[in-house]
DNA sequence: GTGGTCTAGACCACT
DNA sequence: GTGGTCTAGACCACG
């Protein structure tokens, strides 16, 4: 699996994970049924606490996008891509809120906030 | 001092005190050598712990916007309104990155991204 | 880690344990990327509460000479000894001035005053 | 009375205060049952707060240097020159004291230290 | 009245 | 386990 943690960021490893797997699952290249690395092996491949790669599992079963099998493994469960989507774009606009409202504490007005917006989204 | 905390954010209130106040000199509303609430009256004010205001008041000094005279007050300090305005974009850039990263790693378009955005910020 | 609390002296706890660890640090008996000991274990160890322990590490990561990592610990950062140093004679060089000003208000001659610092250093 | 407060210090101006009469009277320039000036007259003249000259008042009484009539004043009382003079130097003693620790606890030679002393003294 | 320090503990987020 | 935030209250120093 092709997952890049990135350090530097202050976003929580687990998260990145969760992220990624999810991506992964909503875009077809992981299907239904198909076997996610084992926390340790994962772990490894990441140089990374495998509790770290236990909390990303767990977050991944608790909203229903993969099965754990007692001894066996972690599986990818039935999943709707379009739900997913909607999923991921309500988190990103979690993100995106924070944001603006950050920028209006600091009465940054809605033109700057853009304008800044855009610059990030080209550099 | 109109003060405005929003606890079902999850931004720490005092970083919530430090934006408001900073923006409060920024915009002149506080003057140099104006007179910060005391620590105890914002805190009944907003009904908040004295020293959770403390801790804000403590980073605005760190960061050379106020002076504290013990058994005096707080006060504004002499700032460059231009500077101030340049540190707090950039505190909101380093969130909107977040979120532009967190879009990229979920596969969502910088359109789709872009869209979002503007929604919410007409909302 | 052999920090001393003196809690007879008027010299806040968090100050004196800053004033240890950068002199650790500087003496080399701290390197980069050492780890800290955790707020709690410090705070078990001084038997004080970890909220000082905290505010130190606080003022140590503010001055630059330490990163904290959410959930790992408090690492060493890059420190140039001899800045360090220079730092700390300041801060020493105020305490003296003090002492020295409190003596000229007191109409106590330079005379005098210096055969009370050279006894006290003996002592 | 020739009494100078230094603001930018950061040593309570009440203690500039108590010093500055305690040498007055050592010095024989404020004589046994001379007239201090009133809490008031003195604040006006400092310009600060008449809390504050009260407070040097209050000190100077509590350790028998003044005796206050109610409704009429405060006046110098008898005192031992020599002993003035001691307690004096103990005090100066004691602020001397607190730098030499904290030198120490900053891993700051004695020699080191001695050359900042004599630095400062002639400076 | 003001700010400065400290406690003892809670609950949360991250590894 | 780690650090991050917050509470409710204490006691002290300064004006």
């Amino acid at each position: 699996m092709k997952i890049i943690i990135n350090n530097s960021l202050m976003i929580p490893i687990y998260e990145q994970i969760v992220d990624q797997i999810k991506t992964l699952i909503r875009k077809g290249e992981l299907k239904e049924n198909d076997n996610l690395p084992s926390v340790r092996a994962l772990a490894r491949e990441l140089k990374i606490s495998a509790l770290t790669v236990k909390k990303a599992y767990d977050d991944l079963e608790a909203e229903g996008f993969t099965v754990t099998v007692h001894g066996k493994g972690t599986y990818v469960a039935a999943t709707n891509a379009e739900r997913l989507l909607e999923e991921q774009k309500k988190e990103v606009e979690a993100d995106l809120e924070k944001a603006i409202q950050k920028a209006r504490r600091c009465g940054i007005s809605d033109e700057d906030l853009k304008d800044i917006f855009e610059l990030l989204l080209e550099g």
